[in-house]
DNA sequence: ATTCAAATGTAAATTATTTTACATAACTAC
DNA sequence: GTAGTTATGTAAAATAATTTACATTTGAAT
């Protein structure tokens, strides 16, 4: 069984990768700026190398400066986070989970999203139909 | 401008945090006995009462046991966790972030769950009418 | 009254994380 | 070439987190 991907990131490291992925790749400064506090410029390199060191990131020279670029695809780690939501808060039932994301979003969304989200879900189920719904 | 309530939590904090939320309620042993490693009771405990510090649990009596609380109530607390999944992975768009939950989780999903959550959405864009589309 | 379990508090020890510092390389611009 | 920027590596120092230990309290059971 895999575990959370990124469970064993200490909270620098943790705050360091939710921009990272914010950003879909980024070099040390544009880290630095996005950071509240400012740990400087030393000790997010120091932490975005422990990072590539743990295989969270990896990095590629363009022009004079080193980018950032998490390894495990932004999907993904959308989907282990997610998932880690439902868990805590919503008893592992996606219903629940969308409900509520449903519900403390719908007064931002134009009528033209929630329709869109609407026929998003037609489609889905149709397409599989679904799980049956146990007897 | 609040912050995130949670930002200031240590790994094994927000470890046990996320358990006391699964669980809604818990003493040192129910969190112990959902740890991977186990941390041993003394050391889950310290931290318990760390939390409780912090103003992030509170705990009452009860028999001989004493049982821990979440003080932020769950349904904050789960709509700050979906805001930063929003922010981390959907740029900041409830709509992208519903459909993708939709899209992970439909094949787990009953047609009866999907047709709840499509009505749903109809109630929400009658309800408000959503905001409007921008010109 | 004695014993046991469940709790408390405090402090020390250990480990992990985070920051700072220093020495160096490579490439650019002047 | 010299200076400046961007990077590297390693190590030390400083902080923070985590675990362990020990001394106490309280209530329940025998």
């Amino acid at each position: 069984m895999k575990k959370n991907i990124f469970r064993n990131l200490s909270r620098r490291e943790r705050e360091i990768m939710d921009i990272v992925y914010e950003l879909g790749e980024a070099n040390v400064y544009d880290v630095c700026d996005r950071m509240e506090d400012d740990p400087g410029y030393d000790s997010v390199r120091i932490t975005l190398g422990i990072l590539a060191k743990k295989g969270c990131v990896s990095y590629r020279r363009e022009n004079r400066k080193y980018i950032y670029t998490p390894i495990v695809p932004r999907k993904r780690a959308s989907q282990s986070a997610a998932k880690n939501l439902m868990r805590t808060f919503f008893n592992d039932s996606p219903k629940k989970a969308i409900m509520a994301m449903i519900d403390m979003s719908s007064s931002a969304m134009t009528s033209e999203e929630l329709d869109e989200i609407a026929s998003y879900i037609e489609k889905e189920r149709k397409k599989s139909g679904g799980k049956e719904k146990k007897k």
